[in-house]
DNA sequence: CGCTGTACGGTACACCGTACGGCATGGTCC
DNA sequence: GGACCATGCCGTACGGTGTACCGTACAGCG
């Protein structure tokens, strides 16, 4: 009585998998329910049997992307070193699916794999000689740097965004805006690149180090 | 010839403020083009002689709420105070329009009024003793850090994130998660809040101030 | 064989953004 | 005064969306 009758032909996975390469490969928007079907080679109202509705199927791409994420496996260095390791990790895993930072941003995902960073990242600054509400205001510090430096790069490519900024800038008003004006080149640069992202998280760091050496 | 036989009745900043209106009442998926020219009494394609497209409309949405911006006028304070005070008034300003954020993300705002607090923040980086490079990108850090603060708390009320995050780390596996199974309640602390908001500025200031006190 | 629980998907509805083209208006010119 | 016409307004229509509803066809069981 309990035993399917039929079973189905696909799997929740496979649905997410194929809805994650849709994105990646065509942007959020590319990603209906028809296109969807159309792609699996299956009805449009097939992928009701397997989500409830598209914001289940979303939360479930999210799951997916954030699955394939990468090895952070490997140890070793001190906690600054580490943690700049896990920063870069959590970097490079959200630029892999940049469409998706924006859905990450609606619902926070708090599966196994996504958390996995966050245990690294915990214990290590806990090791550092944190307690445990900084450590965890720390980590939610480099987080939220880290995924604010995706999302906003996320909005086009780098040369783009330097070039709409550098326009914009150079109209202002002088005497109303000295100090950008004279530094338009400068503001340019740290819209997006390795660079920036370096020093924000140095910045970060040293802010923690400070709080380590500080007596308390 | 290039005189109106019929002058308009309405302008693009009275559409503008009615669709912030709706968008901060209702949420972003709230704003069609028919409900907000049902709710100016009038027809839905009148919207079209005022912005070319609905992204024109959207554009023009975030611009009139960073227009509502407050005073960040006052002045005062060594940069340590400066700073702190524009990144709040920063915060607030998101805050006010908490659906705008995602919008924020796509195409980054460079009209005056946005960037009158970033002129002064550059100042206060620029008269702390940093080069134009480091300003911009501690600029950078520190506008960064509190567009993810903002943008990750507007997913829902904080008690209400607060509940889900412990729920999810409670069912951690706890012999894979050790750490964070001991930290469940610090993690939950971190999610939204002032105090959590106030850590991680400290902590980016202290980065700065780390810079400046170090030989160069 | 027939029964029944299940997966599937066609159709339909409400809503979306917006292209097109007709209409009423009121200022300009003869 | 009358004709003209640029202009603001907006009804209709098209192609898209998410999804509720319901009929159908099949696999395993008695």
């Amino acid at each position: 009585m309990s035993t399917p009758n039929r079973t189905p032909a696909l799997s929740r996975d496979q649905v997410a998998e194929a809805a994650l390469g849709l994105v990646d490969a065509e942007g959020l928007n590319a990603l209906s329910m028809r296109r969807l079907a159309g792609r699996l080679g299956v009805g449009t109202m097939t992928l009701y049997g397997y989500f409830r509705d598209k914001d289940d199927l979303l939360a479930a791409v999210v799951d997916a992307a954030a699955g394939d994420s990468p090895e952070w496996e490997e140890r070793g260095g001190d906690w600054r070193a580490q943690l700049a390791r896990l920063a870069h990790a959590l970097r490079d895993g959200l630029e892999r699916h940049p469409s998706l930072v924006q859905l990450r941003l609606r619902r926070p995902i708090l599966t196994p794999a996504a958390l996995r960073g966050t245990e690294l990242a915990m214990g290590a600054l806990l090791e550092a000689g944190l307690s445990r509400l900084d450590a965890a205001r720390a980590f939610r510090s480099l987080f939220l740097y880290t995924f604010g430096f995706v999302a906003f790069s996320a909005g086009g490519s780098p040369d783009e965004l330097r070039g709409q900024a550098r326009g914009a800038l150079a109209h202002l008003p002088p005497e109303e805006f000295p100090v950008l004006h004279a530094s338009v080149e400068e503001m340019a640069r740290t819209l997006s690149g390795d660079d920036q992202f370096e020093f924000g998280l140095a910045q970060l760091l040293d802010g923690i180090a400070a709080r380590l050496e500080r007596p308390q």
